[in-house]
Parts: C-alpha cells; sequence; structure tokens
DNA sequence: AGCACGCCGACT
DNA sequence: GTCGGCGTGCTC
C-alpha cells in the first residue's frame, strides 16, 4: 500500500492522506486531481500535494476513488506560489486551491436519486412527503438532492430519503460529473465528389423536379466555393437559399450533404495584429532604456508616469519584447470590466496573442483559458485579466504587467484568500524570475517607498506625449459660494460658466460626484427615521426599478413600504444616488445638451459599462455624471473639463489612507481632460479649498504629498513603516464575541512585543446577525512577519481548545487595504 | 466548509 | 408526543 497527501478545497489547515495501490503511486504526480471520498459520502476533487510514499501513517485511511487526470493540471510553479499564498495570507491551501482553479475543476458528486426498479409500489405505506417524492420520481427518472429539496420545500430531506429507502422505493448514489464540455457545433457540407462542377450538374439534373432541393444545392455550392465562409450550418444555408428546413433535410437523407462535427472556441477570437508598434518619443525611448536597464538588475520597475505619459506605448514595447522570445506575458489589471479600451489597444499589436481572464466569464471560458495557457497556446501568451489571472499556470512567464498599481481593488476581501493582486504577482514573478513593471500616475504609498528603498526601479515619465500640457487645476471655494447664496443646487457659478463654454465650444464635460460607498435611502421627513435592515447594523438602500429596500451585507429586501414604519407619516422620501441628483440639476441648468450617469445603478447590466463609454467617445452625450469609476484608465477625446462636485468627502473618510486616496482620484479624475488637443481644465468644488492635500493636488505636488503622508504613516505606525494584520471576531452573541476578541487580545499582548489596538467594534457592527469586532496587530515591517504569523496561530489553536469560544470565528486578514 | 449527531423548546 | 432549532465535533 502507498499513500498520498492530497489538499482538499476546504478551510481545514492540513493536508489529508489517502491510500493508492502501486499503480496508482507511480503515475500520480503532485498537481494531479483525484476524486476522494471525504467524510460521510460526499466525493471532492482533491490535488495530490506529495507523490506517494509507502510510510504508514498513523491513522487509518481510505483509499481514493479514481484519477481525474492525466497530467498534472497544476504545475510547480503554481502549487510554489499558492503555499506562498495560504502562509503570507494566513488561510489554508485549500482556500487558495478555491480560488484558484476554475470551480469546473473542482466537481464535488452530486446526490442523485433515482425510483428502485420493482413492480408496483404500495402507496399506502408512504406518508405525504415519501408520496410526493415518488411521485415527482415518476415523471423524472432521477432527481437531485437539491430537486428534493424544493419540491419538499425544505432542508433537511434526509430523514425522507432514509424512509424511502428502508422501504425498498428508491435509489441514492453519489454521482461525479465531468463538467468541462467542449463546445460543438454541428455543420453541413457537401458530398465529397459534388464539389466537382460536372458531378454537381449531374445530379441537379436528375432533381428536376424537386425544385426548392435544386436550389438549396446549388447556394450550397456557391456558398463551398466562396473563399471567405468556413464552416456552413444549416441555418446559414437556410438563410442563404430561403428554403425550409425540410428541404435541407431531405437533401441530407438522399446524401447529396452530410452533417460533421466541430469543437468550437468558446473564447472571442482576436484577429491577428496589424499594427506596428506604436512610435516612442524620445522621453518614452529614455523611460523604456531605464526600465531595461533595471530589468537588467533584475528589479521590479515602478512606472511614475503621469496621465497620458503614454505608459501603455511603453508595456507594448516590452510585451513585444517577450512574445518574440517565446515568453508568457501577464498584463494585470484592477478591474476588467474597465478595459474594453485597453483591449481593443492590444488587440491591434498582439491580437493573435492574445487572452482574457476574469471572473464575468462563464466557468467553460475560464477552463478553456486555462487549458490554453497550460498547453502554451498562441493564443493564450498574453493575458490580460484581474487578479484572478495571477493563477493561471503560465510556465515561462517572462514579463507581468501591473496596470494602475495603486487602485484598491487589487486586494480581495472576502472571501479567503484574502490577497493583494499586485504582491502576489510580484512573488509570482519572482518564482518565475520573470519582470515586472508597475504603472501608475499616482504610485501608491507603499510602491513608493519600496521604490526609495531600492527594492524596485523607478522610472519617471513627467510629461504628456505629443507635449500637451497637464489639465489646470482650480479650487473653487463652495463654503462661500453656499453662505453668499451663489450656489445653484450643486453647482458654483465658475462651474456652471465653465460647463457653458466648453459645451458651447463643442467640447465634453464630465462631472464627478464622489460619494463613496453611499448609496440611496428612504427616510421618513416627519420623524428621520432611516429604515434598516433587521439582520445587518446599516441601513437598507432603496431600489427605485424594483420598488424595494435592500440590504448590500446580507440580501435582505422589503418592498417599499407606504407609511414611516416608526411614526406612520406618509411622509417616507427617497434620497436618490448623488450622481442621480447632479444628473437632474444639470437636465435643469443645460436643458440642451445630453446628459448621461454612470454609476452602480446605470452600470448594472453586462455591457451596460462600455456601451457608455461608447456613446460617450462617439459624442453621443455631451456631459457624463459618475463616480469613481471615470477615475479609472478611460481615453475620452473630447473632453475638455472635469469638474469634481465635492473634494471634502473624499477627505473625511476614518482610514488612513484618506488623503492618498483623494489625492490619487483627484489626479485620475483631471487625468480625463484635455488628452487630445487643447489644456484640459478641471474645476474643484470644496468646502475647505485650503486643506494641503487639494492643494497638492492643484501643484500635482506627488513628492510633498509623498513626504507629508509618509510622515505621518510612520509616526501613526502605518503601512509602509508598519505591516498591519487584521483579526476580526464573529459569532450571533455579542457578549461571547466580546469575551472571546479581549481573550484573544490579552494573550497577544503577551506573547507578542508588538502593538495590539482593539478590540473595536467597526463601523458596521453586525452582518447577518454577526456581531463583529476587531483586533489590529502592527508590526515593524523590519521584523519577522514569520515569526509573528507563527505566533498568531499558536494563539488561535488555544482559543479553539475553548469550549466557550466554539462558535467564534476568527477571520485574518493581512494587509487588510 | 459541510455534515451528522444530539440535546432542548414549541407545536400538531 | 414529534419537528426543527442550533451547539459540537469530525473529516484522511
Ligand atoms: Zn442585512
Ligand atoms: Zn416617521
Amino acid at each position: 500500500m502507498y499513500y498520498i497527501d492530497v489538499i482538499l478545497p476546504i478551510p481545514i489547515r492540513q493536508a489529508f492522506t489517502y491510500s493508492v495501490n502501486k499503480d496508482e503511486a507511480l503515475f500520480l504526480k503532485p498537481g494531479m486531481r483525484v476524486a476522494v471520498p471525504f467524510g460521510r459520502s460526499k466525493v471532492y476533487t482533491a490535488i495530490v500535494f506529495r507523490s506517494a510514499t509507502a510510510q504508514e501513517p498513523g491513522y487509518p485511511t481510505k483509499s481514493i476513488d479514481h484519477i481525474l487526470d492525466e497530467a498534472p493540471l497544476i504545475n510547480s510553479h503554481q502549487l510554489k506560489h499558492w503555499q506562498w499564498m495560504a502562509s503570507y495570507y494566513l488561510c489554508t491551501l485549500g482556500e487558495v486551491v478555491r480560488a484558484a482553479l476554475p470551480s469546473l475543476f473542482l466537481l464535488e458528486s452530486e446526490t442523485m436519486v433515482r425510483l428502485k426498479e420493482t413492480e408496483l409500489i404500495d402507496e399506502s405505506i408512504l406518508d405525504d412527503d415519501e408520496f410526493q417524492v415518488v411521485e415527482a420520481l415518476g415523471h423524472q427518472q432521477t432527481l437531485h438532492i437539491n430537486d428534493i429539496r424544493s419540491i419538499l420545500d425544505r432542508h433537511s430531506v434526509v430523514k425522507v430519503l432514509q424512509g424511502l429507502l428502508e422501504k425498498d422505493c428508491i435509489l441514492i448514489h453519489e454521482e461525479v460529473q465531468e463538467r468541462y464540455k467542449p463546445r460543438l457545433k454541428t455543420f453541413i457540407r457537401l458530398r465529397a465528389d459534388l464539389h466537382q462542377e460536372s458531378a454537381l450538374n449531374e445530379v441537379l439534373e436528375q432533381m428536376s423536379r424537386a425544385h426548392a432541393q435544386r436550389l438549396a444545392l446549388m447556394k450550397m455550392y456557391l456558398l463551398t466555393a466562396d473563399p471567405n465562409t468556413e464552416d456552413i450550418s444549416q441555418v446559414d444555408l437556410q438563410k442563404a437559399s430561403e428554403v425550409s428546413p425540410g428541404v435541407i433535410k431531405a437533401l441530407l437523407d438522399k446524401g447529396l450533404m452530410e452533417q460533421y462535427v466541430k469543437q468550437m472556441d468558446r473564447l472571442d477570437f482576436y484577429p491577428g495584429s496589424v499594427a506596428n508598434l506604436p512610435q516612442l518619443s524620445s522621453h518614452q525611448l529614455t523611460a523604456l532604456e531605464e526600465i531595461e536597464d533595471y530589468h537588467g538588475q533584475e528589479l521590479p520597475v515602478l512606472l511614475h508616469g503621469v496621465t497620458g505619459s503614454g505608459k501603455t506605448a511603453l508595456y507594448i514595447h516590452l510585451i513585444a519584447r517577450q512574445l518574440e522570445a517565446g515568453n508568457q506575458v501577464l498584463y494585470l489589471v484592477p478591474e476588467i470590466a474597465l478595459t474594453t479600451q485597453l483591449i481593443q489597444r492590444l488587440q491591434a499589436f498582439f491580437g493573435e496573442f492574445l487572452g482574457v481572464y476574469h471572473s464575468r466569464y462563464n466557468l467553460q471560458e475560464r477552463a478553456e483559458v486555462w487549458h490554453n495557457v497550460a498547453a502554451k497556446k498562441q493564443k493564450a501568451r498574453l493575458i490580460i485579466g484581474a487578479r484572478s489571472a495571477i493563477f493561471l499556470p503560465f510556465q515561462n512567464l517572462g514579463l507581468v504587467v501591473i496596470d494602475e498599481e495603486h487602485e484598491p481593488s487589487f486586494k480581495q476581501h472576502n472571501p479567503a484568500p484574502r490577497y493583494h493582486g499586485r504582491d502576489s504577482a510580484l512573488v509570482l514573478a519572482q518564482h518565475h524570475g520573470a519582470r515586472v513593471v508597475m504603472g501608475s500616475a499616482t504610485p501608491s504609498l507603499e510602491s513608493s517607498y519600496l521604490a526609495d528603498k531600492g527594492n524596485y526601479g523607478l522610472v519617471k515619465m513627467p510629461y504628456r506625449y505629443n507635449k500637451m500640457l497637464m489639465p489646470q487645476m482650480e479650487l473653487i471655494d463652495i463654503r462661500e459660494g453656499y453662505r453668499k447664496k451663489r450656489m445653484t443646487g450643486h453647482f458654483s457659478e465658475r462651474l456652471i460658466e465653465q460647463m457653458s463654454e466648453s459645451l458651447e465650444s463643442g467640447s465634453q464635460v464630465i462631472l464627478f460626484q464622489n460619494r463613496r460607498g453611499y448609496s440611496p435611502v428612504l427616510s421618513c421627513s416627519t420623524c428621520g427615521v432611516v429604515s434598516e435592515c433587521p439582520n445587518c447594523d446599516v441601513s437598507l438602500s432603496y431600489h427605485e426599478y424594483q420598488q424595494q429596500l435592500r440590504c448590500h451585507y446580507c440580501g435582505y429586501s422589503m418592498p417599499v413600504p407606504v407609511e414611516c414604519p416608526a411614526c406612520g407619516s406618509a411622509t417616507l422620501d427617497a434620497k436618490g444616488l448623488g450622481t442621480q441628483q447632479v444628473e437632474a440639476e444639470v437636465k435643469e441648468l443645460f436643458p440642451d445638451y445630453r446628459v448621461a450617469r454612470m454609476d452602480q445603478d446605470t452600470t448594472r447590466g453586462k455591457k451596460a459599462h462600455s456601451r457608455l463609454i461608447n456613446q460617450f467617445e462617439d459624442r453621443e452625450i455631451d456631459i457624463l455624471v459618475g463616480t469613481q469609476m471615470l477615475a479609472k484608465g478611460l481615453d475620452f477625446a473630447g473632453v475638455k473639463l472635469v469638474g469634481v462636485m465635492n473634494a471634502d468627502n473624499l477627505l473625511s473618510f476614518p482610514d488612513f489612507r484618506a488623503h492618498e486616496r483623494c489625492f490619487q482620484l483627484l489626479v485620475q479624475v483631471g487625468g480625463r481632460s484635455g488628452r487630445q488637443s487643447e489644456q484640459g481644465l478641471v474645476l474643484i468644488q470644496a468646502f475647505n479649498p485650503y486643506h494641503t492635500i487639494l492643494q497638492q493636488v492643484t501643484q500635482y505636488d506627488y513628492p510633498a504629498m509623498y513626504s507629508q503622508e509618509t510622515e505621518e504613516r510612520r509616526q501613526f505606525k502605518y503601512p509602509p513603516f508598519y505591516r498591519v494584520i487584521r483579526l476580526t471576531f464573529k459569532d450571533r452573541n455579542r457578549q461571547k464575541m466580546q469575551q472571546a476578541s479581549r481573550w484573544f487580545a490579552t494573550l497577544l499582548r503577551h506573547a507578542l512585543q508588538v502593538e495590539i489596538l482593539g478590540p473595536e467594534v467597526p463601523v458596521i457592527g453586525r452582518i447577518r446577525n454577526q456581531y463583529l469586532t476587531h483586533i489590529l496587530i502592527k508590526f515593524d515591517r523590519d521584523l519577522s512577519a514569520y515569526a509573528i504569523k507563527e505566533t498568531i496561530y499558536r494563539a488561535e489553536n488555544r482559543f479553539k481548545g475553548l469550549k466557550e469560544f466554539s462558535t467564534v470565528r476568527i477571520v485574518m486578514d493581512v494587509d487588510p487595504y
């Protein structure tokens, strides 16, 4: 007997050992999948983690069910990277596997139920539930356990099934279905000999009476001869020859045409590249040389280039060199939804090499990209993807591009693994010996700091491409405006005046309404009460479209009440999104121009976002009102003026990064203006325009922001000088949760000579009826994170031994920002 | 994480 | 009396 260690995709911090026979032992290698029985009855997909040994473990083992792969699905680079991730981000390998593998590869067994093929079932011995199940099985041969749950309208159906099993009515079995199915499509073609015109004519003559069939056959001949058509489906021919399906069926029956099946590509196919590499300016050339120089020294590069400096063109040159060398390239972007423009641009140069990977792809599509990358297929040599693309089976990664490096959305918050896409990609690149370039117009403080320390090479591009000037920034004091009653709604006189001028000259305008995390609520104008979620400590948000109130945290929903539940008055008032209000005001101020809104509401659908962008690009919209999404890497040629409705509320967030984020956001939004011809103008309305950050924004004074912020971070022990690990305690019982967190904090204070903050109740103290509290562990980044994490684990183990806290869950988040 | 076992309140 | 709630422990 031989034994293998496997990883199961579950949050348990240990490997499991299964027995295999000799043949299996020789065959199985790390990274292959095996189906294993686990627990009572379920069969799970597990990943072989350690090859077989003859060493018998000290406990009984089960044997594997069967082997799922002929060759490892996961390569050694990946296993190494995933192990790093689990240990750095304090999660289990199983959790990493869950996140990393397209779920298609992680089959679980499904419990299926069938009627036993006996004569007649004596229905009198069945109770109501049992009868219902048997009746349903009469209609449908097999039922999934979930079907039975919905038939009986309850979750626990095991008892019922057991009863039926005892009465010998049904069979239960566990089924594992291989769910990856290549997409097959059926096409038709002429019988081989009919490609000869003479042969065809002969046939046509013989069928002089079947007019429609003749027509279809002739059309088929023409379509086949056309070099532009490839495969012809039955429907294609029907449409082309305008005959009924029966006609074509008749031709098939006669054997004049035949069917064949072809495996189709599910992924978008990008046509081959047409464009030459973009011409670089002398500034860009210098930057490119500097980058390559640092790369020669094996340093990742931080490319700090102002908006419009042409960073993408540099990436394109770097990518081209890697592709020429036959290497794979990963291009990470913060949010794939926002990359239509980027994909269009890259496909002009690298069409045939380009693959895209993100969470909006369905399971089959993701599996297909995975296979393409693993096979080093040409069409997957350059992968554009969101953070999860770091899990793909790269083998010879030559370059990782991390675009908009400063974007906080690179960090995954829930569920585990709570990893940072950029930081994990850096480690991945290190494992591969790949080069890295991280780009931003407003680098994150962490990255700038590491560049300062010499961990990264820093390359600057302070000028816009084509000598365009940076947009001019101007602050508008709206406190004055409100005091003197000079405001029209949210608009200052200056903003209105500039908008008119801009619109009249034919330019487009972007208005930025930045209320982070703000969603519309319903409040009573009589008593002021806002409807709250019964399960969470948050107000319900108002969904105009569906006329309901919904909780974003637990999904609770209720119809919009007519009367205030607190005081009974019918004076409920929906406060719309900030963007909605601004949009309404704009329509009133500029009735002759076309206004559109870009926020969570209007970009709900899959394509809504890119449709809006295209409309704006095509100048079908004059004024675009939007939220943060406007700040991210979009290029609009026709925009001269950008207005920021209220800069203060960016600064008022209780987050140590509020200032940094404000600077980044404003500079990025401002960068949307004046990209093509004239110098752009950015008007920033603020109640306190003298705030240093706002002053630094108007001067584009990144160095000043950087030195001021780093000083504060150093003083208050925040990243990048200190590392932060956040522990969240959760329980339905508030007291128990509080006690547990206090116990844990005390233990940590004894065990660690570092700063422990809390327990402290977070902004939202209850979600899904679970009470929450935080403990923050802060320690100098030069201390060994490894040792501290070990201590946390030891504390957790002791904690788990305490019965009184057994229901309390601890969520660990490393670098929780 | 699932999942089953087992113990207690509140209904036919 | 039974049903279903949830606390408890286990999974190679
Ligand atoms: Zn809720
Ligand atoms: Zn009221």
